[in-house]
DNA sequence: CACTAAACGAGACGGTACGTCCCGTCTTGAA
DNA sequence: TTCAAGACGGGACGTACCGTCTCGTTTAGTG
């Protein structure tokens, strides 16, 4: 529960660098002791601030400190599995490996963890909140790789891209969140999934 | 404001009427002031009891208030649209009617609406929560309709109907949820999307 | 914390029987836990009663209960000292051994050590109110005691025996309440006490 | 129950200050509705303060709050009596005069007598709580007067000095709290009593 | 011996106060 | 000026107890 301490040895820092403090406290102070059991005062002082200048940065308050926070949270967390599926070549491996690693991600995830765990009535709300943006954010990225793979003749010329991209990414979504009967660790199976439920409608017939 | 009186005019009730009291009490509360702004005290007056009472009903207090009351209001929510899907007679008709009721019950659900405009952080969760709940009746509802379908020729003999069933459901929740581009209080675009996107893969092809 | 049970093993028992009973499981509860500590709902079980019951013998609930207990409690103390004195021959011996006695029954005396280490601020004030009949009953014992001693010559003629045995009780009160310098374990010491503080003024000369 | 206001209009005040200001606000409240209709919040209230405050101020809560108001009451009744007593010039008519105005004193004392009256059962313990420190300062107090008293010739030589002190504290602190026969109201009664009951025994025998 | 009346045990309930905790605001003093 | 430190009012929480009430049962007297 060490103060997250500034980047740099200076006493004081740059705004930005001081509201990602208080995220990553935040962070920390949940993690640790769940959501409802945080309270202003342990952020701040994990932060190595004061309640105060906490709510000088924040003047929403508390509410203001957890949203920022769990947004902030989630796109580090769909970053991470975008880094990951940057390299993959096509479409079908990026959108297996984002399940997998994705679902990884989630299980060494505390917060989530965490949260889901002990909390699930306060967390998943934040998540859902994001989810429009996400999905949004999801769709695009899904649209152009679409694009191009019908332009290469993996998908049916007759593709509507927007529709199969936003179908593709509730598909995401939705057994990402809850696998159901897929076992995400299992590549293989991954491998079944993305090809039966996710492409099976795309998918140019082979000649 | 007014207290949710007793069904009947006995001054004491059974103990199961007097915990819906409550859960409609706290929906009411929660209705007109919001999640966090509802207090112990409000849902007790407005089930026209004590916050003795409540403690004594809830020993988990507030949250195992907030729970159950969530919970059993989803479980309403989905009630009612299941018994409007009734009387449709086939697959088809039955997803497209319930997304389109569904959508409008979102739209006047004051409660829901309540929260996710002014306090996303809360209340989706338990909805997140009842999510598996609700997916797993949800994909159990729709197998046996699957199956049927089957039988009847409608939909493709090789389809592995559990699959199928929580490929559908999960499209539906997530339509549901954000419609994104479809116009869900269109009737012609529910069936389309319907046609397209949940079915294209599980209709026999016609002879 | 076994129930102060019956006298007879009949299941009803006479009223007086029964108010005494609630006396006793009052004393101990009280000895146990402590004044405040103890509710009406202990006192009730530990008189092997109900809550009911004790509300229908004690109209005036845990005030009117405490209060007659520490009365009847306060009774039967100065009731022990009287008995034990009753032997002793004269009124010097008859001081003496009081003082004694009763010094080493308040120490004894489990009730009032508790209330006076823990919670002095309940009980010395029953003590106090009982003081002024307490006062009253000890001024008559001793003016029937001085009445006799001076028909038998041991006190001064002129003793205003009214005045005098008012004088004793206070003072008896009054040192059995705090000794301070004297040592009331020690007989030579309260003989000595008895002599020169209380006697000195009412002795007949020895001719 | 207008609150009582600070000394000073600063809005801040010496943490003593709100200490006392506590205690006379305690006083305030027991005295208009007595002690066990006083809650915590009504001398919050009456102090001008928040609860919040009060517990800050006061961590053993109600239990420290009336024991220190008490406390603090019986230190400014005697600390009036004694004041009173300051210019009599000698050791007879300061307890004279002691004895009046303590016992008008006590007449007017509006705290004391409500206690007195309706709740005896909790006040006057802390007072008997008091009673030993009282009767060590009332001891020497009548100490030192009493050892100028025995320079001066006024009593007998071979007069034990704390042994007489103690003696007289005791039967001041016995006719002030009850007065039994005597009318602590008439100047000549109380001439009487002193000389008869309190100073008989050290009188120097008038040559 | 059955029958009624009263006493009792059990427990739910409203109300009230307690002590705790935390939030958001404010002031003060030091860097 | 900016910040840390911390006091303060306000308010909700969960707990505990009180005093009242209603049940259903047991006990004791009476026809």
């Amino acid at each position: 529960m060490a103060p997250t301490t500034p980047a740099d040895g200076s006493g004081r820092d740059r705004p930005d660098e001081r509201r990602i403090r208080f995220y990553r406290a935040a962070v920390d102070c949940v993690d640790v002791a769940g959501l409802d059991a945080t309270s202003v005062e342990d952020v701040a002082r994990a932060a190595g601030s004061s309640r105060a200048t906490l709510y000088r940065v924040f003047p929403g308050g508390r509410q203001q400190l957890i949203t920022e926070t769990v947004t902030w949270e989630v796109a580090r967390f769909f970053a991470r599995i975008e880094s990951a599926v940057a390299d993959e070549p096509d479409l079908a491996s990026k959108l297996s490996t984002g399940l997998v690693v994705g679902h990884r991600a989630l299980d060494q995830h505390a917060l989530l963890q965490r949260l889901l765990r002990t909390e699930p009535e306060a967390v998943l709300s934040e998540l859902s909140v994001a989810t429009s943006l996400v999905l949004g954010a999801i769709v695009d990225y899904l649209g152009a790789l679409l694009d191009r793979a019908r332009r290469d003749g993996v998908v049916r010329a007759d593709c509507d891209v927007p529709e199969a991209a936003e179908h593709l990414a509730r598909l995401y979504l939705s057994y990402l969140g809850s696998p159901g009967r897929w076992d995400l660790d299992d590549p293989a199976a991954v491998g079944r999934l993305v090809e039966s439920q996710f492409l099976a409608g795309v998918r140019a017939v082979p000649a």
